[in-house]
DNA sequence: TCATTAAATTGTT
DNA sequence: AACAATTTAATGA
């Protein structure tokens, strides 16, 4: 299991603070075990957190009152997430439950707003992270208007892989075709037949309980091609 | 270390 | 949604 140490160590914003805030975030910041289907935090919930995905996979969603369940981003570990709602200090507009054992490091809003003040390079990473966020949305609502299966998982991929937002992230993250069914909103036998058609272009390889990418600009080429 | 079994994931209908 | 086939992980000799 991963320390908190460890996860501060390769969040690249940590080693850029001065002594005095590093020792802040080493005490202040917590480690919570979240089940898989447990909440990291509900809708309506105050915030008081900015959270980090240290391990695990996350879901961010709302589930509407006709029980629809609409998924926004998948998280793995090295993302953070929630600083929206810290920053405006308002309460949850969204779910985010684990989809299956992980671990998630929260870093109290009160030390969020010190190092907004304080750490120029922290105000910078806050604002390419956010400017990411909001070029992941604007892919996403072209791809729920697309009703080809393949292309919908391309971009929930090119999401997860995002290097710029998850800085950890490798070219293989475990990631079963169910939980890819999960965070694309396409059924389990589509997301088989998508991932097993890009396998075929060489995009991507596909095995037991995992995603591994193996073309990363030929995921990009194929996700916004124009068919 | 190897064989057996259970659980998880995949592939098909 | 259900089912069979496959892969992995766990167990114990």
């Amino acid at each position: 299991m991963k320390t908190t140490d460890e996860l501060l160590l390769t969040t690249p914003w940590f080693p850029t603070l001065t002594q005095e805030l590093q020792d802040q975030v080493r005490q202040n910041v917590s480690l919570r075990d979240v089940a898989p289907d447990g909440y990291v935090c509900r809708r309506g919930e105050p915030s008081h957190c900015w959270f980090g995905v240290v391990d695990g996979l996350i879901k961010v969603c709302n589930t509407s009152s006709e029980g629809r369940i609409m998924t926004f981003a998948g998280l793995p570990p090295g993302a953070w997430f929630g600083e929206g709602t810290v920053l405006k200090g308002d309460r949850w507009h969204y779910d985010a439950i684990a989809l299956r054992a992980s671990l998630v490091a929260c870093l109290p809003s009160a030390l969020f707003f010190r190092l907004l003040d304080e750490s120029i390079i922290f105000n910078r990473f806050v604002l390419e992270h956010v400017n990411e966020r909001l070029g992941q949305l604007m892919a996403m609502v072209q791809s729920d208007r697309l009703t080809e299966p393949a292309l919908r998982v391309a971009n929930c991929l090119l999401a997860m892989f995002n290097p710029r937002l998850y800085p950890l992230g490798k070219t293989e993250i475990p990631l079963t075709q169910e939980e890819i069914g999960y965070l694309s909103g396409i059924t389990r036998q589509k997301v088989n037949l998508a991932v097993r058609q890009m396998e075929a272009l060489g995009l991507l390889s596909v095995s037991y309980g995992r995603v591994m990418v193996t073309d990363l600009h030929g995921l990009r080429r194929f996700a916004t091609r124009t068919p």
